[in-house]
Order: C-alpha cells, then structure tokens, then sequence
DNA sequence: ATTATTCTACGATTTTTTTCGTATAATTGA
DNA sequence: TCAATTATACGAAAAAAATCGTAGAATAAT
C-alpha cells in the first residue's frame, strides 16, 4: 500500500510527473522558484522519496536521475477522496462547484465538462 | 490573515460546520468513531484552535461551548485553491473531471452542476 | 596538475503537529 | 455530605515533517 505523500513530497511529484524525469538539480531550480530552502533539502527530501518508494531512480552516473514510481492519476485519487471527505464533508458536488467557480475555465473545458458529464449519466 | 488549518483541525471543523456548534465531548465523539485518542487530545486541540483564531467559545459556563470563527466557504476556497495547484498542476478542469468520476453524483447533483455551468460561461 | 565546483551520503537539528498526563475546580449522584 | 464523574488548564513529550551543515568523492575548469 503507497504511504500518502506528504505536502512538499507532493511539490516534487508535482513536477515530475510532466517531465517525467529529473536531477536533484533540476528539481530544486524547479522548487526555488516558488520556495526559498537550500539544494541539500531538496536532495535529502528526494532521496527520503525514494527510500519510501515515491521516487525510483537510476544510479548508474554520479548524477542520479529520478522518476516518479507512483501513478500521477492513482495518487491524485487517493488525495482527492481524501481531501473531499475533511474538507467538504464527502459532497464531491461542493468541491466541484467551489472549483469551477474558482478555476476560470475556458469555453472548451467547460464543453468537456459537458461531455462528461452526460456520459457519467449515460453510464448509470 | 488566516491561517490554513492543518489536518486534523479541519476533521474538527467539518464536524462543527453543519452543526454550528458543540462542547469538546460532542466533538470527541465524533471523532472517536474514526479515530482513536484521547478526550484531552481533542480538549487541547480545540483549545489551540481557539488560540489560533479558528474557533470561537463561549465561556458562560463551565462546559465550553465551541462556534467556527472561520467561514466555511472561504476556508474551502483556499484550501481547494492550494490543493488544485499542488495536487493537480493548477488545473481545476482535472480536478474537476476526477471528482466527478469518483463522486458518484446523482441526476440531481448533475443537473445542479450543468445549471451552474451555463450561469458561468454566461457571466464569462 | 591543481583548484574549484558539483554531487551524494549521513547525521543532526529545527519546526510543526499531534498526543497525553496530571492538577484542580465544578458538578453530579449515592 | 462525600465520593465519583466531568470539565478546563497547563506543561510536556512523542511523532512527523522539513531543513541544514559537513565530509568526501567525482567531475569540470583553469
């Protein structure tokens, strides 16, 4: 069972699962955009990701180069289910409309919502 | 300004939201149907929440009674606001589409939701 | 070839969050 | 009335998460 990443593990998965792959370094010029710690944080928690199997990497070259070793859609999953049931009291409906409120989406994703939407109706 | 309230404050607060308010034992025994710690453990948490500003009492008498000082929907707000750019690139329409899949939401809840479609791409 | 830079590893510290024990006062009930 | 129960306050400890410094090895630059 994958341990729930924590709060800045999640930052770095963040930004891995676009690129797919990365450096310490890379990572961390990455981070130090928004965030203000020293690289051997930045290290030390990649290297704390991957003793707990979040993170794989390869180690054939001194630079290592990281992956992510979980699913970006299965965590994002686990974390929403969570994040709907303490902070809307379970109504996936809430968080929804509270988000497209928010979100400011285009026509076209709007439209793809709509197609989702009737497909999810379809499908009951 | 406000605080994010960490995790185990918000398991508090969706308790006290919908029922306005409680002592520290109506609280502890919600909780304990999930979880297992000690009455003191919820007693000084919602005293640290109290400090922090997060909830409100009333002193009056000897059993405290416990209000939310902070808004329900703006609490969510940005709470979603951070966990839509950590957990999901910023991008609202999956974590949208991902809620959606998962929430089983009923005709009712769907229909709610193409109605506030609409209204925003008007407004847009 | 030397020096400077760039990495990882490791250990430790700091900070934040969660949990609990004990003392004391108020209330309840036998 | 006196013992048992139920509250709060307070301090502290335990647990979890985040940060950093230093050493030593590999690589790059001069």
């Amino acid at each position: 069972m994958q341990a729930k990443p924590t709060e800045s593990e999640l930052e770095i998965l963040s930004i891995l699962w676009p690129i797919k792959k990365a450096t310490v370094r890379e990572i961390h010029e990455k981070l130090a955009e928004s965030k203000d710690t020293g690289y051997t944080t930045t290290l030390k928690q990649m290297q704390i990701m991957h003793a707990k199997g979040l993170l794989k990497r390869d180690e054939q070259n001194r630079t290592h180069i990281y992956f992510p070793a979980v699913d970006e859609q299965v965590t994002q999953k686990s974390l929403l289910s969570n994040f709907v049931s303490t902070a809307f009291g379970g109504s996936a409906k809430n968080l929804v409309m509270q988000a497209l409120g928010q979100g400011n989406p285009s026509k076209e994703e709007l439209d793809e919502i709509r197609a989702f939407l009737d497909q999810l109706e379809k499908e009951q």
